[in-house]
DNA sequence: GTGGTCTAGACCACA
DNA sequence: GTGGTCTAGACCACA
């Protein structure tokens, strides 16, 4: 697991972190019982402070995306999920309805904005899950 | 065009207000050309701060969702887009990839989540464009 | 809303903090929609770093016990838990065992437990919610 | 008595060691007098460090729970209580108070948790001491 | 004014 | 070694 920080993105380095974690998760390149690499270790590469990245493991572990043990490390969870399904569905739809608004406006058509669907869908397929 | 403020959400309330814009035009609700309500109208209906409505607007017209003609008002533009085809492309692709990360850690089957994204998708193909 | 700080205690500052919400908000000391003093201010008082109550209230919010929003404060919620009823018992039914264990070893009667269950519970019935 | 570590419980090792014979002692799997199985026996059998085993013995040693005697072995003690009785009764009645305000905020009714709180007393009753 | 992020550095509990 | 807590202080976005 490598971390790509970018400091000028709008997004947070702590959020950074989070959504790499999350994706590596989501594609199978961590699997459950994986060990995430130490927070200092993590800080040292990326040059960014101990706290932010035990922040970023923190809210992680608050997502049930890993576990955290003192003295032993972090690890990747075996996928349980706290919200209910409608509260997650709802989040969901919000995703697909931004997506299609951000889509009108950057006049992408809709031809185009499913063709991109369909291309990311594929690397999270082999993962697939009832 | 009414807006709807909900001070509970986590969203700002700038960022309310221009994510409203959006969808109305991207709906078809607002069309180009359109007016939009006075930033003070829209304040004192709201009951928010005129300089939060004003933040909204200033970065819709950054954004180049809308016009704003002093002394006129503001209108919807007829869609051009600052940012070059490539730089859209990857905002697009990376809302896919968050969408399937976040689909993945929810535990929704690749099956709904394709579903979710057809059905979003019908309310905006009747206002399609190219 | 006035705090409690008690630096020699084994629970950390952040989470006597969460605590005390949490049982004001239980025992209808907080209201949905009652604002929580400003993290400076709760800050100065207990005379507790900012950043640390900035921590719980951070954790409030993830348990969807208060809502923040930035330039406006910080805003009791109005109740929906996150976990799934399942995973709520679980963790209930944890805390009754604990509390009788703890009771065996204290060489704490059965009738005293319950008359401590009843007492204590007097407090948070009036506020009963289906 | 059979100790099951759990490495992805958030609860430390030593810890659930300590619960665990707590709850044996409490439920009269264990009488006073038995005999714990030897520090290094626990350690190979659940493949934990001998420290982590130890550091749990002599926690429970420190709550009176059980007795070691050197060179013989450790021993469940015949309940004596270090902590005054007033000091008992606060910690039971913090336990019972975070228990409610728990309940509340999982919107678990007060006849839920109270059903809760019969159920798992009915397993300790059948070895109810005065 | 409000809360959120980040740093640098200390100290602690656990394995 | 591991992660967790806390401080002091800076800087930012939002209302």
């Amino acid at each position: 697991m490598i971390f790509q920080v970018n400091l000028s993105d709008a997004k947070s380095v702590y959020r950074q972190i989070c959504d790499q974690v999350k994706y590596a998760v989501a594609t199978g390149v961590l699997a459950p019982g994986d060990r995430l690499p130490a927070i200092r270790e993590v800080a040292a590469r990326t040059r960014v402070n101990r706290n932010t990245i035990a922040k970023a493991y923190t809210e992680l572990e608050r997502e049930s995306v890993i576990l955290s043990r003192p003295g032993q490390g972090s690890f990747v969870a075996n996928g349980s999920t706290a919200l209910q399904k409608q509260q997650r569905m709802k989040i969901i739809e919000g995703m697909v309805r931004d997506f299609y608004v951000q889509g009108y406006h950057f006049q992408i058509s809709p031809e185009e904005l499913r063709a991109v669907v369909e291309r990311v869908g594929r690397k999270f397929e082999k993962e697939g899950q009832s």
